[in-house]
DNA sequence: CTGAAAGCGCTTACAG
DNA sequence: CTGAAAGCGCTTACAG
């Protein structure tokens, strides 16, 4: 339409036309963008229909080069196919978008060297900040974008004095569901999970073996996983069903929902019952865990609060004075209890 | 370090800093980005000591600025809770990846004013191209976008003359299930799911009816849910044992997993038998649904192949000519079968 | 192959 | 409250 030329490629609208088309200088433009108080209405009106008739749409690239910095956040996140991960990032949107933030999402996959490829994109995009759910190991690139001037907060990862950090207690968790078990009236214990180096898994360890400690006459016996899996889970329960009826434990710890799943499904099939034979307690409150047929009983982990708290950290980083420290937050994770561990 | 007066402000290197720093032009520092094989390679290391030791970032916006695109890619999904849109989230990371583009993700949370402010967002950003799995609906945003020249193509979303769109054929997946339980023995079938305005849900009960169509004596009632939740399955399942045995379905096809194993364990809960007494096919084949006690037979959606082939289209459409030709495309769903529809 | 200059599209003092 | 000018940090012809 406004195409006087059908050769000449169509451009898309930038401020100086909306300025021409509304008969106005550049900067009232702008104002009439960032500060709309300050132009009498009866400007801003004609502004405000020149960019509705161009269809005029601010490039923030241009914006955030001069101002320094976008009010976009970044969040780099290990596994998005985990809910718990999922519950978190829903967490930080709505806190941040409730003060005026987007918050952009990038998926690492378990990949470090994608994660941190992703870490240098939201600096070179030059976000306000950054989210980093890690994966257990090194993370060089977030280390190097802090120390260049970008907040990050690293969701479910301890933190220390260098770094801010959310993190669930795992140790309270493993500890929670020994108890759970030991409560119900199970006294040997097994606690399956792995690999041990995924620290999460060693602190529910830890918790477990703690709150046994505190039974006389209660034993923990350990089986390593290679992994967190439905399939490291059938594994599980071939282990349990395969040994002779009195020395199988009559309760099982699994460091994961999934393990706990498929523990249960090979368990079931060689004849041991659950919850009767055997009692089953899981980790994560993944979704869907709820509804296998025995539903499982878990360990919950806050991911909603967890968001919305490393939201919280992250937005008072970006205000923070140079010279701030850094805190650590601790969660509490919490106990559902479900058919999986029900007596009688 | 390098701060000469511990007053002034550290600023983030720059490319002129760098130039500085190793004795060349700002054009060479450039080059050497971007061109680097016309550098001399003295030059060059010089040229990337300096970036090394000074830990230049270059700066994203500055550089698309100029050239007026990123070579980044915007999806908006519309609901990562659900694996299924994980799934493509991760089809279409794998492709692009392979290809030189970043992907990143926002998640619009089944909310439509959401869905517009992050397809504004992407825009604002200039990426080179958008993916979107929209929320049934308008789609306002998006098509303003469009008739301003940046390329989108909706996922799991039939498509148009106007629009690139990839689907799956909800049809045919309706159809599949009813098909299978027809084949295992079933006579009385019931097709639960709901609201029937989400086309998906439409699309699975069209098929579901034209497979019964075509075995005589066999018939279909159908139960209409609000939502497609395990609450509302727990509903269905009710429904069910509710009548006098005689008068039950022998087979049900829940339009959603999650509504599947609500139903199966409400059913369980009265006494009816899962798949003795009754077949039951969900949909979605969503992470954790394998992991039931009675696993469930479900339709899969190629979410992955989704995922690449949208990224493909995308990436065509952003090297097209601008009177390139929209396309659609309809991905086949697959049967998967499992224990609740066995016999025997 | 290298370097000086113009320009991408905005925002922000600054003088009126 | 408004408008002309400078500048954010890059890339890209262009002349050497």
């Amino acid at each position: 339409m406004s195409q006087s030329n059908p050769a000449e490629q169509r451009r898309n609208p930038v401020m100086t036309d909306v300025a021409k088309h509304a008969g106005v200088s550049l900067g009232t433009v702008s104002n009439v963008l960032n500060n709309p108080d300050i132009v009498t209405p009866a400007k801003r009106d004609r502004v405000l229909a020149s960019i509705a008739a161009l269809g005029f749409v601010r490039n923030q690239q241009a914006r955030s080069l001069v101002r320094g910095r976008a009010n976009t956040l970044g969040f780099v996140v290990v596994d998005l196919a985990n809910s718990f991960f999922v519950d978190i990032a829903r967490g930080a949107e709505e806190y941040t978008a409730a003060r005026g933030f987007k918050l952009l999402l990038a998926n690492s996959d378990v990949d470090a060297s994608r994660q941190d490829a992703y870490v240098d994109l939201f600096e070179e995009f030059r976000v306000a900040g950054m989210l980093l759910a890690p994966l257990d190991g090194p993370m060089g690139a977030a280390e190097r974008v802090e120390e260049r001037g970008t907040p990050v907060v690293r969701v479910n990862w301890p933190g220390d004095d260098e770094h801010c950090g959310i993190a669930v207690d795992e140790r309270h968790g493993g500890q929670l569901a020994a108890e759970h078990l030991l409560e119900r009236g199970a006294r040997r214990l097994l606690f399956a999970g792995g690999p041990f180096d995924l620290h999460a898994v060693a602190h529910r360890l830890d918790g477990a073996r703690a709150a046994v400690a505190e039974h006389p006459g209660a034993v923990l016996e350990v089986f390593e996983t290679d992994r967190l899996t439905v399939v490291a889970g059938l594994q599980v329960g071939e282990h349990i069903a395969a040994r002779p009826e009195r020395e199988r434990p009559d309760g099982l710890i699994a460091a994961a929902d999934a393990l706990a799943a498929g523990a249960i499904q090979r368990l079931r099939s060689e004849g041991v019952r659950v919850p009767d034979d055997l009692l089953v307690i899981g980790y994560d409150n993944n979704h869907l865990t709820a509804e296998s047929l025995v539903s499982i009983s878990t360990i919950s982990q806050p991911g909603h609060e967890m968001g919305e708290l490393a939201a919280a950290r992250l937005l008072e980083e970006i205000e923070a004075e140079p010279g701030h420290r850094h805190r650590s937050t601790l969660l509490r994770p919490s106990l559902i209890a479900r058919r999986s561990t029900e007596r009688g």
